[in-house]
DNA sequence: CTGTTAGCGCATTCAC
DNA sequence: GTGAATGCGCTAACAG
């Protein structure tokens, strides 16, 4: 067993190891996978409206991270869209043979369900999980609370939030933290549904404007939306952050390049990518839900 | 033979595909790469300093488009990192069993001449090549002609160009294109070594208006290192594009959302990817080095 | 041109 | 506990 799974003595395996080390031994993948049925590849499958979920950076960085990982344990990445109303999508993906485990980004629990039983435990989500799929993700209650708190802190009353989009359940967490700040200071909610992009950003600080003129702060889920906002608000004469401050959430390279530089909340996207991989390539037991932390980062916006 | 590739009869070939299509077969990916020593893995191999090049943007996009493109073929990608002066490494990777193609990112000469022979045809370089790798890049001399001619015609003479890494060949082309034009209008160069980061093209700015005090427009050959350019400028109290006009290269998605918005040339580096992949996976005989035109964006730096 | 056979390098399963 | 078969699903090298 050159796996050191197997049974075997001490001695055994010590003289096993020596070998192996010696004569520069490296295992197979192909033939392993070929007896073990195992697989030989791990797929990252992104839900989105259109396969252009897959140019966003965000799952750049979720896939580096994979595909650097993957290779330390001689196996793959591939990288697939699946659609969002068609979680069949995900059992026939999942039917492959050759599949060795299987990453879902942003998923819903609907498509989560769709996970074939022999999966289990070869699986995990960037995103919300369910009972038999492992939870990785930032924890943007406590992310989305620092910044709102921030805000307040720092005089803002009438705060906006452009959400990410309305299918994406792990954002729910975020407007929940948002609302309950606002109920503690006796403000009231004001929330604009966004789709993580910037265009979205800039139309949604329109709106926002259009709707309640007196707004002092938005906060976007979203680094890529806070920087549309930012364009926005500038295309309407508006003063960051002197009349309005913004935040955005996830700190990404751009967000100290802009300017203002943005106010925001780290996204540890890597670390959760390595976690979630680690989690399928490993089969180590897993918590239900890992979160990771999220802190404030203050700029110029806000 | 599934593959269609060994000889039979039509006849026979056809039955086969019926079948095949009837039956709903679909090969086994890890059984083939035994068979056939063919390996079931996309290696992509980036060549850098330190291993922080893995987490640029552009190693994202490009690790993407293959794992996407690999995804059709029922192969992973696996990201490596490539000491810059350690060659030796490359040979190491390619000795692993499983590799079934490697794709070499930011090459150098000496590197690629390190690739085994029994790896010839399915290797390709993104950035130059070699007799024995294909090159795919794009076209920074026409590109970078482009932009430069840009800046003549909007009434720029003292020019600064912002380069790459000394030691990375393809971006010897732009810096000679930048050399022709200033020659052409009879200017002086002005060339100053970066290394494409933002941080970079921020002491770049610095250097620049300290030596050349002049200077009315400066071209860096990546956008990350132009927006460090506006920066800099911005932080020397210098107005952008009033006193110096600003470009760079590349038209990453934050380009359009710089204050100025930053004019550019593209970078198709996801067509450059698609095609690198597709050459090495299908082994199709492929031209010695295929340019990727690259067009000029105009928006307000310059 | 066709049908047949022998491995590819492992994990698994039995006898010992 | 150990060692020797068997086969994973396919390709390649044969013989017909």
């Amino acid at each position: 067993m050159v796996t050191g799974q197997g049974p075997a003595s001490a001695k055994a395996r010590d003289r096993v190891t020596a070998a192996v080390t010696r004569l520069g031994y490296v295992p197979d993948a192909a033939a392993r996978a070929l007896a073990s049925r195992s697989g030989t590849r791990l797929a990252i499958a992104v839900i989105g409206h259109t396969a252009a979920v897959l140019d966003d950076p965000y799952v750049g960085r979720v896939l580096t991270t994979a595909a650097h990982i993957a290779a330390e344990r001689e196996v793959g990445v591939s990288l697939h869209w699946l659609p969002l109303n068609e979680p069949v999508t995900l059992a026939a993906l999942a039917g492959r043979r050759g599949l060795g485990g299987l990453l879902v980004v942003n998923p819903t629990r609907p498509a989560l369900e769709t996970v074939p039983r022999d999966l289990r435990g070869r699986v995990a989500a960037i995103g919300v999980g369910t009972r038999h799929v492992p939870s990785f993700d930032v924890d943007n209650r406590t992310g989305t609370d620092g910044v709102v708190r921030h805000l307040v802190s720092t005089g803002r009353r009438r705060i906006a939030m452009v959400t990410g989009p309305s299918w994406l359940p792990c954002g729910d967490r975020a407007v929940e933290a948002y609302t309950r700040v606002m109920r503690d200071i006796g403000g009231e909610t004001r929330v604009v549904p966004g789709d993580f992009t910037a265009a979205r950003g800039a139309a949604a600080a329109a709106e926002i404007m259009a709707h309640w003129p007196d707004t002092d702060a938005v906060f976007a889920l979203s680094d890529l939306t806070a920087l549309g906002v930012l364009d926005g608000l500038h295309a309407l004469g508006v003063d960051v952050p002197g009349d309005v401050a913004v935040a955005g959430f996830d700190d990404i390279a751009f967000a100290s390049l802009s300017r203002p530089a943005l106010t925001t909340s780290t996204h540890p996207v890597e670390d959760i990518a390595a976690a979630a991989a680690r989690a399928v390539l490993d089969r180590g037991g897993t918590d239900r839900v890992t979160f990771f932390p999220s802190t404030l980062v203050v700029r110029e916006s806000a």
